[in-house]
DNA sequence: TACTAAGCCTAACGTTCGTTAGCAAAGAAA
DNA sequence: TTTCTTTGCTAACGAACGTTAGGCTTAGTA
């Protein structure tokens, strides 16, 4: 056998992650995404077992990699709250840049999940905002963080995040490492110059 | 006439709005929309061109009072840059919360516009994106606001109001005017306490 | 050599899509 | 009364949709 870099059915997922993301699931026809991969439409089905199982390994996938990430950089607990939602939103970034693309999907796409895999996923979208509303309700009682409203900070915070694979482009101006580093001061310190 | 409070065509609109918002243009069907205004899917041309005039209506519409409220917001220019800036971000959050699911579809749905109206969407956006920008450049040379980056303040900023659809219901325990105060002061401050 | 398993093809299925044509009812304007 | 406009209906159009069945080719295995 042919020693591929990718197999026939992670090229299969990848290509269908590029274009979910461009065009959307719902306006991607499974002949659009045979002809990307030099195929027929039928010919998929001997990997997959539908369209949707696809959006759902993507989606699902993803949710791993944010959690696994966010585990990691909280997992000190030696450290104070601000510093481990810095390493938090980091890990959130880094998360974001490696795969803008499947992030995109991740983000925008997980609506077109059918039941019961779209309540599952917004279960565990929902918990993992709550790390990062605990994280920030943690700093703020423990005195480093002002945050009054820590439900209302850890939207505003992971929204700003999220924007991001709507502009970032690898190999631009910004390497992530970069970009993780603004992020965080710009959320963590205002924009307003400090007294 | 009946004087009805919506005309046929509002009508449609505000549904056609609805139904995008939740379930996306793409998978949005006209015998949707129409089962949803309780009526049948051809009679729907009677009052428009087609579905995607439904779309391009919604999206430039709101491109509009974007602009209408932040021009009305910046005009002053007896007034420093930040506050200005703040009267902005207040502007923007005012045109969300009151047409949150025009505001919804007016972010995610824009790119099922087909050309040109797609390139006339995205050049009224960058237009919209470089008023924040200059707004923040202004503040920044003018010692007003911290923001080694102009353009990756702004679109963190944007960002972080652009998400505000995704959780704001009308009658939930903020006001519009409540969020707008907040998102403000903590886009301008920053989480972590002032020295 | 014969057998097996991938991988892809063609052709078609039943369904749904956006849209159109032609007609009917009903009220306003003349 | 006649005419026009508005609004909606039914029925259908061609196209595109996701998916399946069955067969062919090729490469590895026994």
């Amino acid at each position: 056998m042919e020693t591929a870099l990718l197999s026939r059915k992670d090229q299969i997922d990848q290509t269908a992650t590029a274009l979910f993301r461009t065009r959307g699931f719902a306006a991607t026809s499974m002949r659009e995404l045979a002809a990307a991969l030099g195929m027929e439409a039928g010919s998929i089905y001997s990997h997959i077992r539908s369209k949707e199982e696809l959006l759902h390994r993507i989606c699902f996938r993803l949710a791993e990699e944010f959690f696994a990430g966010f585990d990691e950089a909280t997992a000190d607990d030696a450290l104070p709250a601000a510093p481990r939602l810095r390493r938090a939103v980091e890990s959130h970034v880094r998360v974001l840049t490696t795969d803008s693309a499947a992030s995109a999907v991740f983000l925008h796409e997980w609506r077109h999940l059918s039941e019961p895999a779209r309540t599952e996923f917004l279960a565990l979208r929902e918990r993992y905002e709550a790390g990062f509303r605990e994280l920030i309700a943690e700093g703020a009682t423990a005195g480093e963080l002002y945050a009054p409203d820590p439900a209302f900070a850890a939207l505003t915070l992971l929204a700003s995040l999220n924007w991001l694979p709507n502009w970032y482009r690898p190999g631009g101006p910004l390497a992530p490492t970069d970009i993780a580093h603004r992020l965080a001061n710009q959320l963590l310190f205002g924009l307003e110059v400090r007294c």
